[in-house]
RNA sequence: GCGAGGGUGGCUGAGCCAGGCCAAAAGCGGCGGGCUUAAGACCCGCUUCCGAAGGGAUCCCUGGGUUCGAAUCCCAGCCCUCGCACCA
């Protein structure tokens, strides 16, 4: 039967599907508490666009572990469902209906979306459910997934919201969410909060908190931003742009002299403002304001490179420690007619010199005028001066220490303790904070984009207890790779509150206020738990799934006033049965949220006994060394990969080129190779179904070299083991597939392959091998397996090693055969000879007596000597022995404690014999075996002295 | 900056955690050969340098160190990639 992927993988499909082989319900027979349960879980997908390669392998890692745990006798359930809260999809269709172009491309171009569903499209969940059913559904069924399709829902069923709002209720009632304002991007335009979706311009812009340093002038506030506030000590004089408007504001009660957009964003941010007038900064200029922490007095000078539109419109200037404000002072009094003309003493700007508050390594007492020197930068305009001041910035940061000035904050870093100072004057009063964005911000609505308060919902993930609690979850937790562990702890140490509410999209609203959505990283963090019941959910009436129910279903009868509801204890068993998730597969950037959210709201809403089990992070993938991108274009669908190569090449494929948590690479070359591999594999072994079973008794018919064989099989099924053991699929397939490959190469060079006893050994390694890559390569190996057996592999058991064929004496006797036959070659290959006979000269008996002493005494040369001068028959033979000793000690170094003890076993000659009529077929030649010391022995060379135990003497004639 | 990962032969990429069968897997590419009317497919060998005997030299980012022995362990340095929050 020739190998046709297309054909061979339908008909797979076409049975699991029919008998609903991977639909698992609870059974009597399987124990959960003794782990015969197995619930394998990975991130729904979110089906904004359509499936492409990398989805296929973060969906086929899970696959392999569940049909691994199956052929070791566990149930196992692998469910899937659809990720649709929040606004990509909205987005995505909004864009649509706009006819984009990007957008229209991508779905026409990247996913053939043809023009006459587009229409279709045209709604959120019209949107999701094409590329759920189109792509997401038919690219994990294509790829053989053993997922239980019945419990299938999407985050915005009314049962799950049912779900979620239970969730919700639950935590708030717990106190694990808490109302609060809360930063937002926000469009003036349309009086909303954006999304970074949403942005035209400044999409990478994040905001920053600024201090507000609260100069003032008599009864006025006079706030300064910056973003070093503990350089308020080294203020000389303040910027004003004079061509900008700006306000007198009540501000909370104060009176304040800002900007006009300042006036604006302090409102949104949750200040009291009300304007009373508006001027000219010019007004301002030649003012004296006063420092709140030092008290003394500094002049507004005026600057048009102060944009009124970036926090307060009014800066201080620290020329010491900044190179714009040291040029800008030095400008300044290199123009006293300007400054004139504003009505300003030039003599008082030229007083004015820089003051330094802190000492940073590599820069002179006023760093500014140092750096801003020695680049030789003399205009503001100066296009290095950017990298100038970043450096200045950096290094003050990292390493300047501040002056005793500060007091308590002397001689400490500025990155210990500039929060710590911002903070202490912030609690005096004498500073403010503001938030806005450093660059300028654009939604798609072409409005400005600010940074409001906004009222908020948040998880409380600071709480203290709480983020005990999730550590615990950590603590007996599994992490894959090991090395992932800190990072959890990490994430649970500077978690903050989490703002767990949208105004819009898809998803659950908020039970107790209909305006706001939960977010999407915020409603999927137990809904592994809803997988276990969702198929038989869809039986009960929406309207009855309150909160009692579920408080029923997973706290039980005990946990609600009255009766408890039948039909939810009764899942209330399957719940239990399944729970907890054995291995959730998810990705490594995602530990940072959402995977510590799933322990956070697992620490609080269930039973340590319900807590996960393991989690295996998986790595991300390029496409022909480069990043996918399905905008571009870069990317390549399941479905073409699958039409081209076959599903088991494919998943070959993306198992065996990384382990799940590295990145690996899709390159077509490469996997052009793995179904040729697999497409001879395949010819292989219907040679051997096709040839009659041979009528062998494995104890008296097989050969050294099949006994060979069947030990390496057994480490084979060993190493392939314990690598699924771990999830590590490349380890896994490398050794079942690859690895063995490699033993088989060398047996069919050294066996003669038509006797029975090779027949049978190669059918039973067949038979073994089929099973280890079952979870790989389902369609084939169940195909073959079926044909040489009459089962299908997925349904045979996990081999196991059998120990009756594990043999390091037979191992170590090839591996010197082995060598022998590297050795003969690399003398050809030197000699470039053609050999009519090779003799091959086994080490004398006293040679073996020495190696024996080594062995004995340890590889101290020393001592060997010493012991083996004691006998004489040796001591005459002086120098040879010396010189022995030191090869045997360096062979002896190299070999672990059990080939050593082997080798003492191991009788050279005989085993040269037996591969006596191998080497001869190899080479072509008469091979002769002689003992160094024996009788009858032709050394036309006089080569025969030159062995040594374990690696004979050899001659070529 | 914080956190994570990494630098290996023409390329991709194992090995490193548990130091020694490591001149360093496998694939790709290249070279040679077999099969074939031929092409493809398939199979075999070679692919750092030197060598007319299984050997030697140099080698795993750089520089030190530990060790009988280092791609592997330790220290210092250089370089690269990824994530860092309201985006799923």
């Amino acid at each position: 039967m020739d190998y046709d992927p297309q054909e061979l993988e339908a008909d797979w499909r076409a049975r699991w599907d029919a008998e609903g082989r991977y639909e698992p319900d609870p059974t009597t027979t399987a124990d959960p508490d003794d782990e015969e349960t197995t619930f394998i879980t990975v991130p729904y997908p979110y089906p904004s666009g359509g499936m492409h390669i990398g989805h296929a392998r973060t969906y086929t890692v899970p696959d392999v572990y569940a049909r691994y745990r199956r052929q070791q006798g566990d149930d196992v359930l692998f469910p899937m469902a659809w990720h649709v809260t929040g606004t990509p999809i909205i987005g995505a269709v909004e864009r649509l209906e706009k006819r984009e172009e990007k957008q229209m491309s991508v779905l026409q171009d990247t996913y053939n979306v043809s023009d006459d569903v587009l229409s279709d499209l045209e709604t959120p969940m019209g949107y999701a459910r094409h590329f759920i059913e189109e792509h997401y559904k038919t690219g994990m069924q294509s790829l053989g997934l053993s997922i239980d399709w019945r419990r299938e829902f999407t985050t915005n069923d009314d049962r799950y919201s049912k779900f979620i709002t239970w969730q919700y209720e639950t935590l708030k009632e717990r106190g694990r969410l808490e109302k609060g304002l809360h930063p937002v991007k926000y469009c003036t335009e349309q009086e909303n909060p954006v999304t970074t979706h949403d942005l035209l311009e400044g999409e990478d812009v994040e905001y920053q908190e600024y201090t507000l340093v609260k100069f003032s002038q008599g009864e006025t506030t006079i706030p300064m931003a910056t973003l070093r506030p503990e350089t308020v000590r080294g203020v000389t004089n303040a910027y004003i742009n004079p061509d900008s408007p700006y306000v007198e504001a009540t501000v909370d009660g104060e009176q304040w002299l800002v900007s006009v957009e300042a006036a604006e964003k302090l409102d949104l941010q949750d200040h009291d403002v009300e304007i009373h007038r508006e001027f000219q900064g010019s007004e301002f200029v030649g003012e004296h304001v006063t420092n709140p922490v030092t008290g003394d007095e500094v002049l507004v000078l005026p600057a048009e490179f102060v944009d009124s539109d970036n926090a307060t419109g009014v800066v201080m200037s620290v020329p010491a420690h900044s190179p714009d404000d040291y040029l800008a002072l030095q400008e300044a009094k290199a123009d006293p007619d300007r400054l004139e003309a504003y009505g300003i003493d030039p003599a008082e700007v030229e007083a004015i010199e820089p003051v330094p508050i802190l000492d940073v390594e590599g820069y002179g007492e006023i760093p500014a005028k140092d750096a801003v020197e020695s680049a030789g930068i003399t205009s503001s305009n100066d296009p290095d001066l950017k990298e100038v001041t970043q450096d200045v910035y950096n290094a003050e940061f990292h390493t300047g220490r501040l002056h005793d000035a500060y007091g308590e904050y002397a001689d400490e870093l500025i990155e210990d303790v500039r929060d710590e100072l911002a903070n202490a004057y912030r609690e005096q009063g004498d500073f403010g904070a503001m938030y806005d964005f450093p660059e300028p911000v654009v939604s798609r609505a072409g409005g400005k984009v600010v940074v409001a308060y906004q009222d908020t919902w948040f998880l409380t993930y600071n709480d203290e207890d709480w983020k005990a609690e999730a550590k615990r979850v950590v603590d007996q937790l599994d992490t894959n790779p090991a090395n992932t562990r800190g990072e959890y702890d990490h994430t649970i140490d500077w978690l903050n509150e989490w703002p767990c509410i949208r105004n819009y999209g898809l998803g659950t609203k908020l039970p107790w206020d209909d305006s706001f959505v939960i977010e999407p990283l915020s409603d999927s963090t137990i809904y592994m738990a809803y997988y276990t019941i969702a198929h038989r959910l869809d039986e009960i009436p929406v309207e009855d799934l309150d909160r009692e129910f579920f408080d029923a279903l997973f706290y039980g009868e005990d946990a609600v006033e009255g009766e408890a509801d039948k039909r939810a204890l009764d899942l209330r068993d399957e719940w239990q049965y399944w729970y907890p998730v054995t291995q959730r597969f998810s990705a490594n950037d995602l530990i940072s949220n959402h995977l510590t959210f799933y322990l956070f709201h697992h620490a609080e809403l269930f039973d340590e006994a319900q807590w996960p089990d393991g989690i295996t992070i998986m790595g991300m993938g390029l496409l022909e060394g480069e990043k996918m991108s399905s905008s571009k274009g870069h990317v390549v669908l399941p479905g073409k990969a699958i039409e081209n190569y076959g599903a088991d090449t494919v998943r070959f494929f993306l198992l065996n080129s990384a382990e799940p948590w590295q990145d690996y690479d899709w390159r077509a070359e490469q996997v052009e190779g793995v179904e040729k591999q697999l497409r001879r594999f395949w010819n292989r072994a219907q040679e051997l179904i096709d040839a009659d079973e041979p009528d062998v008794d494995p104890q008296t018919d097989l050969k050294h070299i099949d006994r060979w064989l069947l030990s390496k099989l057994q480490t084979t099924i060993e190493s392939t083991t314990q690598a699924l053991e771990n999830a590590e699929t490349r380890s896994a397939s490398q050794a079942a597939f690859y690895g063995f490959e490699e033993h088989l190469k060398w047996y069919r060079r050294r066996a003669d392959l038509d006797r029975p006893g090779a027949q049978w050994t190669l059918r039973h390694v067949l038979e073994t091998r089929l099973r280890l890559l079952a979870p790989f390569i389902p369609f084939m190996t169940n195909e073959l397996h079926e044909q040489l057996t009459g089962t299908p592999a997925e349904d045979a058991p996990w081999p196991e090693v059998e120990s009756e064929w594990q043999s390091a004496r037979t191992e170590t006797e090839e591996r010197q055969i082995e060598r022998l036959t590297d050795d003969i070659q690399d003398i050809l290959n030197v000699t470039d000879q053609d050999p009519e006979t090779i003799r091959v000269y086994v080490a004398a008996d006293w040679k073996q007596s020495v190696f024996e002493t080594v062995r004995e005494t340890g590889t101290n040369v020393g001592d060997v000597m010493s012991e083996v001068m004691q006998v004489p028959d040796l001591r005459e033979r002086g120098n040879a022995v010396n010189q022995l000793v030191q090869d045997l000690v360096e062979l002896v170094r190299s070999l672990d404690d059990e080939t050593l003890a082997v080798l003492d076993e191991i009788d050279e000659t005989s085993t040269y014999e037996t591969a006596v009529g191998f080497l001869e077929r190899e080479y072509d030649a008469t091979v002769e075996i002689y003992a160094e010391d024996g009788e009858g022995i032709d050394d036309p060379e006089d080569r025969a002295s030159k062995a040594v135990p374990f690696r004979p003497a050899i001659h070529i004639e």
